[in-house]
DNA sequence: ACTTCGACCTGTTGGC
DNA sequence: TGCCAACAGGTCGAAG
């Protein structure tokens, strides 16, 4: 479910309802996620005001004044005040005001961690790339994800530029969607070598990229399956893709067939005329 | 150092 | 309708 604009929207939800509330409880259902929960995290917690809502590339940051949360949605997660999740509500953060903040995640794929030193200096935190977008509650990093970062980042690399732009030790927030989508509107072959592309490509792709992240937060996110953001609504970001989700259909530029592959075990969409430059490798495997 | 691949889980979908 | 395999928004860490 969620990418960076996801991400994004459930921050802007829940620290309207949180920032400055004080936890009263902390209701911890299954310690067992990608990490396991740290067994003390309640008496952390309970009587803290949160602070503020931060974000790092896809990682959530609840800033209390004894240490920050951090929380990784993972692929299923979810958080939210209201609207009744049923199943995989693993953690419920109590407040002192009645309300409560919902941890849900099927496939605990996600984390939550607990930190008293600088967040931004967490081990999954700290060789992350830079944001590509700056936006409330994200933060300014260095050096700015721009045309010339990308360029000089991937001299001599021969991995496939989809891959490079989704690795979030080169840049944050941009998952499988995004990446399909901002690759799409660059006309840019998702194959090519990102070793191979030239500087004016760069600077295409990331205006595209910047773009469409965007777009899809003012959209509230992309609903694919069952995201919701922490209202309890969906994200209208879906009817906006070109080519994710539309694998053998017409392309929305020339009509040509869209092309469905496997590229790094994820599934990639692309249009072989519009995005024929450069020159992609010989060949893939058609799905 | 760089790139690919397996693993972590549950739920949904599509083919037979 | 039922069963089973394949696949799903992420990403760390091991293997090559």
């Amino acid at each position: 479910m969620p990418e960076l604009p996801e991400v994004e929207t459930i921050r802007c939800g829940i620290a309207n309802t949180v920032v400055g509330e004080v936890i009263k409880n902390v209701v911890i259902r299954n310690f067992k996620l990608r990490w396991p929960i740290p067994k003390n995290l309640p008496q952390k917690l309970i009587n803290q005001t949160i602070t503020a809502v931060n974000r790092r590339g896809k990682y959530l940051l609840l800033i209390f004044n004894n240490g920050t949360l951090i929380i990784h949605l993972g692929m299923s997660g979810s958080l939210y005040v209201v609207g009744a999740g049923l199943k995989h509500n693993h953690v419920d953060f109590v407040f002192e005001n009645g309300k409560i903040l919902h941890f849900n995640d099927p496939r605990k794929f996600g984390c939550i961690l607990w930190t008293e030193t600088d967040p931004l200096q967490h081990k999954l935190l700290k060789d992350l790339g830079p944001e590509p977008i700056g936006c409330r509650g994200g933060f300014e990093t260095r050096p700015y994800m721009n045309g010339e970062y990308l360029y000089n980042k991937s001299r001599n690399k021969t991995r496939p530029i989809k891959s490079f732009i989704m690795d979030s030790h080169i840049v944050v927030g941009i998952g499988n969607i995004y990446a399909n989508e901002a690759l799409f509107a660059a006309k840019i072959n998702p194959q090519c070598p990102a070793g191979e592309i030239s500087l004016s490509q760069y600077k295409t792709l990331t205006m595209h990229i910047k773009n469409i992240l965007k777009h899809a937060i003012a959209y509230g996110g992309t609903t694919v399956r069952d995201f919701i953001n922490s209202d309890g609504k969906p994200g209208y970001f879906k009817q906006e893709l070109k080519v994710y989700g539309h694998g053998n259909q017409p392309c929305f530029n020339c009509g040509n067939k869209l092309r469905e592959i496997r590229l790094g075990q994820r599934t990639t969409v692309y249009c072989p005329k519009c995005q024929s430059t450069p020159a992609p490798p010989p060949d893939a495997q058609i799905r």
